[in-house]
Formats: structure tokens, C-alpha cells, sequence
DNA sequence: CCTGGAGTTGTCCTA
DNA sequence: TTAGGACAACTCCAG
């Protein structure tokens, strides 16, 4: 569906223009390949394409995630009004689109920042044969992380496999290097057209879920008592920015500069997710379902159906895990502290296999994320890159303890816990179950 | 090449 | 009641 499109070129074929394409980096405001664009000096089309191919994979109408998108968007589509310009929206194949818009004379470029996902970097090869192939350059720029790809190596010139080493390699990389935000030229020219408003979500097939989604700003007060309150779920006391680093709608900078300055717990928290994300680039295996330790696909996973759909809806019996699943599947989120726990419950508890927890969560979460999510999971099994070692079990009943004594969150997400039936019909004894995933692993992995 | 310390988030048993 | 060690070695990484 590329309608529309002919008026722009007819306008436009005298004039030159460069495009800025939006992925991952929904915000105007310190977004590099942006800036680069509005510094080339020609008028910038904001371009965004709603990519059908991610769309159709989608299963249920009403996603959190496509709703979110749609909303930044708009914001942004409002804000450039202001300047007598406006997105360019598209529904369909970035290759088609780029073809298309590759076509019209006046297009001088296309800026983009770096997308480092296994399908994201097929799609950006892809469109930047068709535009080389009409002589247009397609420029990408590092936004989405502090440092990426194979910045950060080792002694030994290798990527780290470990994390406290690769934090202190990024700290020390930090102290040296130009984290500032970047700003756009003094004066910006936005392509002034004739901009259309938004495809609306239902013309794509989606509803709005009428969800609310966390603030974007970060609470000096909240990252100072970051340390000693993030791991009770029944507090206010993490940032929320997840889903708004997943998407963009906050630059990492930012976050960086107030990490620095009021907690260096929550700076390690952003370390770990380009931690992963470096694991998935020089790594890509573990985004195709292999363990990152070989010898843990040779255990023997149970994967009971029916065990694994009381895990999805919240019903194991236990009541901290089942909290969390609930959490998950109602608001699209879920704490840190009990994704931990529900995906420790999943793998050794029930000793399903961690793929199918993995895909669960890519399905439900608003801020998900292939490398964090993987890496997590991974985590969780043993299996990962600087895993847990396998024999670390966590117990519900003394996770509850530590982290929910007053029983505030589980209230919340299981009002029933109380009750006989609940209380009775638990999924899998915890003894049993700690014996047998220790016997299991012990026996898969012998001799590895 | 060698050396040695260290490794996100835990649990359970023993003394 | 509480502190300490086992759990499993293994590999990573800096010096």
C-alpha cells in the first residue's frame, strides 16, 4: 500500500532531499542518524514503514507493541506539523518501498541508525543494494547503544563472554569517549509537504488495547533508592524505561548521564542490556535457538503440554509464579525480580525447554527484546553466555520470603493463594522437582 | 606461556 | 539461630 506517494514525487522532482527512516529510535530529540540528516543541509523527509513482514507474524490484534509504536509516532507526526512537514507513512515491504522511493530524482540520501537484529541487518543489506544500484547513499549511524558491535573487546582482542569484566572495559571506555547527546544543527529543514495523517491501526489489522504506558522521565529520587529497592515487586522502585530504550522514545544518553550521576547499580542494568546485545552480534547462533553452551541441548526437556499451559495462564499453584505470569499477561510486563523466578520455575521445575518460555515472553512483553530476552532466558538455564550455574535453583516459597513478605504482590495477581483448591494443586512438588532437574542436568551434562 | 583470582540475582545442610 | 561451605568444575581474563 504505497498510496499517496505520487504526489510527493510530482512535488519534489525539482528538489533535493534526503530521508530519515525511523526504526527503533522513536524520538526526535538526540537521535543520531537524525541529526546527521538535518546536518546535511538538504530538507529531510522523516520516513517510517510499517513492515509488513514483522506485522503478518503478529497474532493477536490487539498488540501492546504496535499500539506503542503507533503512539510515538503520531507524537512525532504532530510535533513536525509545526514545521509544515509530517512522517511519510508506509504499509508494507521496506524493499518495496525503498524501490519506490528510490525512484524519485530528487532523493539525495537515507539516513537510519543501526539496527543490529539478524533480520534487521538482512533488511537494511537489502534496501541499501536498491539504493546503491540508483547511486544513492545509504548512511546508518550508531543511537541505539553507547558502544556496539565489537567496540568492546578484551586483552586478547576477543569479545567478552563474561560481564564484570566487559563493565569495567565500559566504564573505562566511557571515561573516554564523547557519550554527549546529539544536537541538531542551528538551523533544521524539514521537507515542508502536505503530510497525511497516521494509517490507523485498524486499516493494518490491529485495535488499540487501551493500555497505559509508563512515563518516559526518570525520577532522580527513584534511581537513588535504585539499589536497595529494585527487587521487591510490590514497589514503584524500577525505571519503567525499558519499553522506551526498546523503542527509542528515550535516548540511551540520557539515561547514561543520569545513571552516572545518581546510581551505579542502574548503570550496570544499562551495561548488561548492550552486554547482550554484543552477545547476540558476535554470536548470532543463540538468536537461532542454539544454547551458547553446546552441551545443554542434549538435555532431555520434559516440554509437557499441559504443564506448560498452567506456566502461560498463571495456574502452577505457586503463588509468586503465578503472580508474575499474570502480571505478564494482563499489562504486557512483568518486574525483574520474578521474570527470574517464572523462568527458573519453567526450565527446572518443569524442565521445559527454555525456547518455549523464551517465545512466550517475545509474544507477551511490551518491551521485548531478542538480545535481553534470550540472554535472560539463557541466563536462567545454565545455558548462556555467563550463565547461572545450573545447580542454582531458585525456591519459590523462599523467593517469596526475601522479596514479597508482606504478600503485597502476590495479593495482587492472586487473590486467591489463600484458598484450599489453590493451595492444593500445585504443578510439581519443590524437593521433587529440585532433585530431578539437578539429576537431569547432572546426567546431560557429564563428560561435556 | 603461565598464574591465579573471579564469576548478577541461590539453596540447603551441617556444625 | 546463624555462619560457612558444598554444589562442579571450568573458563575467562588480566597481569
Amino acid at each position: 500500500m504505497l498510496s499517496g506517494f505520487s504526489y510527493l514525487t510530482m512535488m519534489e522532482q525539482k528538489k533535493s532531499f534526503v530521508v530519515f527512516w525511523f526504526r527503533r529510535d522513536l524520538r526526535l530529540e538526540d537521535n543520531s542518524g537524525l541529526a546527521e540528516a538535518l546536518a546535511s543541509g538538504l530538507p529531510v523527509l522523516p520516513v517510517f514503514i510499517f513492515d509488513r513482514s514483522i506485522l503478518d507474524f503478529l497474532k493477536k490484534p490487539d498488540d501492546r507493541r504496535v499500539e506503542f509504536i503507533h503512539n510515538a509516532l503520531n507524537e512525532m507526526h504532530r510535533e513536525l506539523a509545526a514545521f509544515k512537514s509530517g512522517i511519510r507513512f508506509f504499509y508494507g515491504q521496506p524493499e518495496e518501498v525503498f524501490s519506490e522511493l528510490a525512484a524519485d530524482p530528487g532523493l539525495k540520501g537515507v539516513y537510519t541508525n543501526h539496527d543490529y537484529e539478524p533480520y534487521a541487518t538482512g533488511r537494511d543489506k537489502a534496501v541499501a543494494e536498491i539504493l546503491g544500484t540508483k547511486g544513492i547513499p545509504f548512511r546508518t549511524f550508531k543511537d541505539q547503544v553507547i558502544f556496539e558491535k565489537e567496540e568492546i573487546l578484551s586483552g586478547q582482542g576477543l569479545p567478552y563472554t563474561v560481564f564484570t569484566p566487559y563493565s569495567k572495559r565500559w566504564k573505562a571506555m566511557l571515561r573516554e569517549s564523547d557519550y554527549k547527546p546529539k544536537t541538531f544543527p542551528a538551523v533544521v529543514h524539514w521537507l515542508s509537504w502536505k503530510a497525511e495523517p497516521i494509517i490507523s491501526l485498524e486499516e493494518m489489522g490491529f485495535r488499540s488495547t487501551g493500555s497505559e504506558f509508563s512515563p518516559k522521565e526518570i525520577s532522580t529520587e527513584l534511581l537513588r533508592h535504585y539499589g536497595e529497592r529494585r527487587d521487591f515487586p510490590s514497589l514503584p522502585a524500577t525505571s519503567r524505561l525499558s519499553v522506551h530504550l526498546r523503542f527509542g522514545t528515550i535516548s540511551i544518553r540520557r539515561c547514561v548521564d543520569m545513571g552516572l550521576k545518581n546510581s551505579e547499580k542502574w548503570l550496570d542494568e544499562l551495561i548488561w542490556r548492550e552486554f547482550y546485545m554484543q552477545v547476540l552480534w558476535n554470536s548470532p547462533q543463540v538468536g537461532e535457538g542454539k544454547a551458547f553452551k553446546a552441551p545443554y541441548d542434549r538435555i532431555p526437556w520434559r516440554n509437557n503440554e499441559d504443564e506448560f499451559q498452567r506456566w502461560c495462564e498463571g495456574r502452577t499453584g505457586y503463588p509468586i509464579v503465578d503472580a508474575g505470569m499474570r502480571e505478564l499477561n494482563e499489562t504486557g510486563f512483568m518486574h525483574n525480580r520474578v521474570r527470574m523466578i517464572t523462568a527458573s520455575f519453567l526450565v527446572k521445575h518443569l524442565l521445559i525447554d527454555w525456547r518455549w518460555g523464551e517465545a512466550y515472553f517475545a509474544e507477551k512483553l511490551l518491551d521485548f527484546d531478542l538480545a535481553a530476552n534470550n540472554g535472560g532466558w539463557q541466563w536462567a538455564a545454565g545455558s548462556g553466555c555467563d550463565a547461572a550455574p545450573y545447580f542454582r535453583v531458585f525456591n519459590p516459597v523462599l523467593q517469596t520470603q526475601k522479596f514479597d513478605k508482606e504478600l503485597r504482590y502476590i495479593k495482587k495477581w492472586v487473590p486467591e493463594y489463600n484458598s484450599l483448591s489453590y493451595m492444593q494443586n500445585q504443578v510439581v512438588q519443590h524437593e521433587f522437582a529440585r532433585e530431578r532437574v539437578l539429576r537431569v542436568y547432572k546426567e546431560a551434562l557429564q563428560g561435556a
